[in-house]
DNA sequence: CAGCTATTTAGAACCATTATAAACTATATA
DNA sequence: TATATAGTTTATAATGGTTCTAAATAGCTG
């Protein structure tokens, strides 16, 4: 019940897959931050039928156009996205490739004096690599 | 001649193709963001001899290491390398995909409050994605 | 239910990057 | 200068994350 108002109202069909991705995505304590294969062995973890990673990729990006998800820049080979969808900002532990919210008041306020013609500040993301 | 000390001093062999890719990359007026891509058709376009891609990506990585390049951390399918070593911030134009340095008085320090066990900062980017 | 469109799926394709291993080269030493 | 050795280049194959395809399935509207 509680996501298929969430989907319809985006336009997406509540499919049985969509729900339990939901679930796995939204229905948590905490937000969290994931790859396609982290969030694949959730998937695998919490529910018994099997979701295609054709649909899990999708999906994710059905959520992320829908703005219920966040892609996060670091250097990886695999796409970092985060279920935390406000503007904040990151630690990325290069040793093992997790990342570490930071409050805005760990970082303060970034104010860019710097404009381009015709074009718009989409967002601001710092990241802060963090190392032995 | 003006690259062979760097690259004796760095415990790289001085090759006719390592040299021919530090005329590429650092014999310019400014710096400059690439992709291996992009810089193999900048290679193409500079020298008679072919440069294999293996070849050129075994020098971006090792010139990675010893900090004669640095990367970008974007949202790319693509690595975006940067001739530019010092601490600096970038636009990242979505629309083309390429990279615009800010310089710090345009953005202002940015001090970490927060720390984490064990930890070191190694590095603070900031990107800021433009959109039309 | 019927009809229509969206969605799911297995598998193929794509493509940036990395690995392989054989040929070549810079360099140190005799 | 010749030789030995480790480093480098290269063509090519392999890898692996992501996207595409097209057929089967499922949600939705009338
Ligand atoms: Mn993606
Ligand atoms: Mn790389
Ligand atoms: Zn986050
Ligand atoms: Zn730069």
């Amino acid at each position: 019940m509680k996501y298929i108002d969430k989907l319809r109202n985006s336009g997406l069909r509540p499919t049985k897959q969509r729900l339990q991705i939901c679930e796995v995505l939204f229905n948590t304590e905490r937000t969290f931050h994931f790859t396609i294969n982290e969030l694949e062995q959730k998937i695998k973890d919490r529910i018994d039928n099997k979701i295609s990673l054709a649909t899990i990729y999708n999906t994710v990006h059905a959520f992320e156009k829908k703005g219920y998800l966040k892609q996060i820049p670091v250097n990886s080979n695999q796409t970092y996205f985060d279920t935390n969808i406000t503007d904040h900002h990151h630690f990325y532990n290069l040793k093992d490739g997790k990342l570490i919210d930071l409050e805005n008041s760990d970082v303060g306020p970034i104010n860019i004096k710097r404009k381009i013609d015709g074009k718009k500040i989409k967002s601001i993301e710092v990241l802060v690599k963090l190392e032995d």
